[in-house]
RNA sequence: GCCCUCGUAGCUCAACGGACAGAGCGGUUGCCUUCUAAGCAAUAGGUUGCAGGUUCGAGUCCUGCCGGGGGCGCCA
């Protein structure tokens, strides 16, 4: 048991004690910034206050006392000193083996347990996440994104749900053809429609595309049923298809693996589309108007009602995605969905939303994230831009298309930075930031970025830990561990260390509730920050340093390396032995 | 015009409604016979866009302005 959750149950019997009633889940413990607030305090007087009609600093003070004069009938024996102080705050101070007791709960728990949770208890959550266009490959945004999703994933995996990632490929539609279109036009030489794409990658593709692959695309057509299909709507499916392939491999070499890619075009030909259009129809919430069919989205929520089939008898993008969520809730059972869409999406969910709570699906079961714009500064990719680089020579923000083939492509920042830079560079702030990335500054700082403190830190402790087999140092006797192993870690720079340590369990709880993995970056920087500065002025094995020295830092190094490694991981960043 | 979102140091970003708003980069200055200097330390830099309100307490919550971004299709 934590010692914040020890210390709840005291204050919590204390309170019992002074008549209030009160639950735990009203004690609010946390760590103060300033050492001399000591180690933990509790607002709980300044709550309690009102409702006991008694003076913040007078209750305060009564609590504190309380806690004193019965200090011995606790089971609890860490606490030094309670102070009530103004304007109510009771802040406890501990002896420091309460920081050892931490530890060797850690260590008891082992990196699998520690700081992990049963919240979702197996249950089935989905995260669709990038769900780009297949009209061109990934742009530094989708990346932005994909980490976000990605690190979200493993979030939930780690607190106890069975996690499933998806892709939404949209490849059927209007883009699809004007992608066709494109292809045709840069084939034959002639002048791109207007809305068409306009990436290099288009005439690469044109080249590619001869009798062959429009054999292929005819083949796989006839193979679904489905009747004649135009010259551009061949050249688009099997262009849709080629890009498709070169998402996934820039999803893989970022480590984000998908689950599934879900194909829009399969799913409408399987009729799953009309099946969700009755659904909805049972429920009394479609209208005809216009040649059109309506959907009262009004009526659950959204500004106003939507189509979902045009006059012309196509299916809109919202009917899909209706379908689409119809398809995770109801056929494949998922407890819950997190969509991750870009902001530029955003005034899709309340009809998103509206037609999955009028397939009766219960509210909140569909959580959507919406990540702020990426703009980017500056040039990148120093050979060639030909493949796509935006750069404005006054270094004005650019606005990414994929239509004006103006985008900075994922696959080249990695080439540029390296997967974990990457990474860990789009995890450092919150998806709710609307971020601006300075690609000349992220080039020149590669080096420095801080992604390698962080593995720095990691591939010192490995270094340390090389050094003690070589040195002959025992492995370490989890079994034996004990208070007086860990008693001599009393050096600031060790306390402060175990301290941030220990944080990690509140940390992933956090980063959980607000789904925001960003904060498990901010924490393992912070823990590096720490461990540096512990490395610096305290040697772990020396001539001149003490042999139970030695072995109570080779525990606390072993401990951080552990939080490294189950932050890191977290993020999907890798641990250097070496740098 | 309406809706969403953001506004914090020169730049990029942090801060469960808590105590004196913190890091990194950039600036200045120190520290390598020692487990990796991709490191450590010192120093400078702020009326948290503005004005009200709620609260014992507001960068954080509410209202109104100002500014940036996004969205308001029988596009996706």
């Amino acid at each position: 048991m934590f010692i914040k959750d020890q210390l709840t149950q005291v204050i919590h019997q204390v309170l019992l004690q002074m008549g209030f009633e009160v639950s735990t889940q009203e004690i609010h413990l946390e760590q103060p910034a300033l050492p001399e607030h000591g180690d933990w305090s509790t607002n709980i007087a300044l709550v309690l206050a009102k409702r006991v009609k008694m003076s913040p600093v007078e209750l305060s003070s009564a609590v504190a006392k309380t806690v004193e004069d019965d200090i011995s009938s606790f089971a609890f024996a860490y606490i030094k000193a309670v102070k009530a102080v103004s304007p109510g705050f009771v802040n406890f101070y501990l002896y420091n083996s309460w920081l050892h007791q931490e530890l060797i709960e850690l260590f008891k728990q082992g990196e699998h347990h520690y700081a992990a949770f049963d919240i979702g208890k197996g249950k089935a959550v989905q995260v669709e996440f990038i769900s780009a266009n297949p009209t061109g490959p990934l742009h530094v945004g989708n990346g932005w994104w994909g980490c976000y999703g990605d690190a979200l994933a493993r979030l939930l995996s780690r607190c106890g749900w069975m996690v499933s990632r998806e892709y939404y490929v949209n490849d059927t539609g209007g883009q699809i053809r004007e992608l066709g279109a494109s292809i045709l036009a840069a084939k034959r030489g002639k002048e791109l429609p207007e809305g068409g794409y306009k990436g290099e990658y288009i005439s690469l593709l044109a080249a590619s595309y001869d009798e062959a692959a429009q054999a292929e695309v005819e083949g796989d057509e006839a193979a679904d049923g489905q009747g004649a299909i135009t010259a551009v709507e061949k050249a688009g499916i099997w262009a849709a298809k080629r890009i498709l392939e070169n998402i996934k491999t820039t999803c893989n070499r970022l480590g984000i693996i998908f689950d599934k890619y879900y194909s829009q075009r399969e799913m409408e030909q399987s009729g799953a589309l009309d099946q969700s259009l009755k659904d909805l129809d049972k429920r009394s919430l479609l209208y005809r108007d216009e040649g059109a069919l309506w959907f009262k989205s009004s009526s659950l929520g959204d500004s106003r009602d939507r189509v979902l089939v045009k006059s012309d008898g196509e299916y809109t993008y919202l009917a899909a995605d209706i379908a689409y969520h119809r398809d995770k809730f109801i056929l494949r059972g998922f407890d819950r969905v997190i969509d991750v869409f870009g902001a530029d999406h955003h005034g899709h969910v309340p009809s998103l939303l509206a037609g999955v709570e009028a397939l009766g699906v219960q509210k909140g079961s569909l959580e959507v994230k919406i990540g702020q714009m990426v703009s980017l500064v500056g040039g990148i990719g120093t050979k060639s831009d030909a493949d796509g680089s935006n750069l404005s020579a006054t270094g004005a923000a650019v606005k990414m298309s994929k239509r004006e083939g103006n985008v900075v492509l994922l696959d080249s920042l990695i080439d540029e930075i390296g997967i974990d830079a990457v990474r860990l560079l789009s995890l450092l702030s919150s998806i709710d930031q609307a971020v601006t990335l300075d690609l000349d500054l992220v080039k020149k700082q590669s080096m420095e970025n801080p992604v390698y403190y962080v593995q720095y830190a990691h591939a010192r402790i490995a270094s340390i830990q090389k050094f003690a087999e070589v040195r002959g140092h025992a492995g370490l006797d989890r079994v034996n561990l004990n208070l007086n192993t860990l008693n001599v870690l009393r050096h600031p720079r060790e306390l402060d260390l175990i301290r941030c340590l220990i944080e990690l369990p509140d940390i992933i709880m956090s980063a959980y509730n607000e789904l925001a993995p960003f904060k498990v970056t901010t924490w393992v920087r912070k823990l590096a920050g720490c461990f540096h500065g512990f490395y610096h002025d305290c040697r772990v094995i020396g001539d001149d340093v003490a042999l139970e020295i030695t072995e109570a830092r080779l525990w606390l190094t072993e401990a951080v390396r552990i939080g490294l490694k189950i932050g890191l991981e977290l993020l999907g960043v890798s641990l250097p032995e070496s740098m």
